[in-house]
DNA sequence: AACAATTTCGCAAACGTTTGTTGTAAAAAC
DNA sequence: GTTTTTACAACAAACGTTTGCGAAATTGTT
């Protein structure tokens, strides 16, 4: 339509030095009447650059991941980066249809949450030797040779942990998830180091919130005078059963969790938890997967630290 | 490396008629033991053809948006669409942003839920106008020229004041939204509407879980004998007051409120709700999607309808 | 054995960009 | 007045696919 080229126009655009001021204002001011917008398709395969993430993660909805997902979309969109969102709905072939989706998308990177089963990373083994950085987080893989970032795993039960022995309980029912996640083994194996001969330790592996209930239901028979769950998935059913069962909290039983903060607050009185936020999380995958890009590849495994957030349950 | 042209190798993968099971066989095996999957980008290039999806929504992180998102994305997932979800952080320069996002990737269609003051749906109708279908959800525009999909508010809001009305409750607190927006106008007219002389009703505007609770709080004093909450958000905040009150539910006072599900069964017992399910919304939008796709472009309004789900709160 | 029909495949153009190289004026230097 | 520089812009190849068309090889028919 101004009777120049189809690459005096691409540098006229990106204003180029080669072109004239003149030729450049001709260029922008049809442009913008034509509301052209570059097609990122036809950009990505010339440069084979693309500035897209993938994020797999098991649900959308929620508490914990929502806000993991704010926080990365927020960062990419101030760095330029496209997100791409895919759900496993915890289904390992999802999962790997997800993985697929990334790698046909030729995503600069992937930031993904194991599905609960799963301790196959092949396809992410795969994916980081074509050279495209994987970043775990939450739920990771055992394998050190990795880029994880995690929030406090053992730290967080460790504290919470000890706040229980420090309240001098003697009979706890302590509630973990799928035993096969690494974050359920680290978890565990540091939670009971602090409880060790302190007091008695109910433990079961819950794998949803209705197990929870049902698990928390049966286990209360036995009298347990305190209650610690390992994730608010997990504390939504078990507090269902407590509630259920009249008891009174923290009196006939306490109560404490790891968790965002968002469920814990929802009870009278508040549960007691250990904060593990999904915000900071996601700015710490993000940053972590920058620097990957930056060309700073050594597995590593980072840690967002937990706090305490008393409540009034135990 | 099979000494046989790209082409050949391009129908082979899709089953062309034209060419050998023999060579078929070959490349199949040769493409799974080199990890090959299709450039996306390439195929859309060169078919402009893109099964690729836009949704603009304030948050992620939302009890209501994310089980929307959820079912889009499964349906997208289903229908070898994909989702490019962006948030627009209830700001409108982010949703524009967004929506030049979704033009740059050649989206197939975009689903866009309008930030809290914007009445501006130009960029949408320049869209339509390029051949890419938008379908509002939730928050829409007043434009009758659009296609929308949204939840029944006018009718939670009758379903809710009905249940209430029936139970033969005498003084009720109605805890309402943010009077400015058209959903908390809608609910409100039709549901004191329905309670009209049949009951005091003691109606209040709350603009978050804290005010919720607060004013809960103190209209506790009057004694009221049940309570109802125009979302899960108030409902938070407004329990939190009733726990803390001690009073019993549905004794003390009734519970009921509009929701998608997920908080009322946290409590015990399970609050009675009206159900306004984000996850429907995604399935009807996506299948509108379709239809408009598919040809069918005639603006419309389409209304997920509520239905309560019983509890024991009241 | 000659021809037609069929099967199988390769060639080349195209999608919308980017970018190294080349061309051509006009301006500057000699 | 000739050469050199500068400024601007066009050419062409490439990214990884798809697909219409044509060509070669094979098979079938008389």
């Amino acid at each position: 339509m101004l009777g120049i080229s189809i690459s005096t126009v691409s540098r006229a655009l990106k204003d180029h030095p080669d072109i004239s001021d003149k030729t450049k204002l001709r260029v922008r001011e049809l442009a913008d009447a034509l509301d052209y917008e570059p097609n990122t398709n036809a950009i990505h395969l010339r440069t084979s650059k693309n500035n897209l993430f993938g994020l797999i993660v098991p649900s959308v909805a929620n508490f914990f991941y929502d806000s993991f997902i704010a926080a990365v979309e927020e960062e990419c969109r101030k760095s330029g980066y496209t997100l791409l969102i895919l759900q496993s709905g915890d289904d390992s072939r999802s999962e790997q249809d997800s993985v697929k989706l990334c790698r046909q998308n030729r995503v600069a990177g992937v930031f993904t949450c194991l599905t609960s089963g799963n301790t196959n990373i092949d396809l992410y083994k795969k994916l980081k030797n074509t050279g495209v950085p994987v970043i775990f987080f939450d739920k990771v893989p055992d394998d050190n040779e990795e880029i994880k970032v995690c929030m406090a795993d053992a730290g967080s039960a460790i504290i919470a942990a000890g706040t229980i022995v420090e309240k001098n309980k003697k009979k706890l029912l302590a509630l973990f998830g799928n035993p096969g996640l690494s974050i359920t083994k680290k978890r565990e194996k540091a939670f009971l180091e602090v409880t060790g001969n302190n007091l008695q330790v109910l433990v079961h592996h819950v794998d949803n919130p209705e197990e929870a209930k049902a698990v928390t239901a049966a286990a209360l028979q036995q009298q347990p005078d305190s209650l610690f769950c390992m994730s608010d998935e997990i504390l939504t059913g078990a507090m269902k059963a407590v509630l259920e069962a009249g008891l009174k909290v923290p009196d006939d039983i306490a109560v404490i969790t790891i968790s965002n903060g968002f469920i814990p607050k929802l009870y009278h009185p508040d549960i007691t938890y250990v904060e593990t936020s999904g915000y900071k999380l996601g700015k710490l995958a993000f940053t972590t997967m920058m620097e990957n890009i930056a060309g700073d590849q050594a597995p590593k495994e980072l840690i967002v630290e937990s706090v305490l957030v008393p409540g009034g349950s135990i």
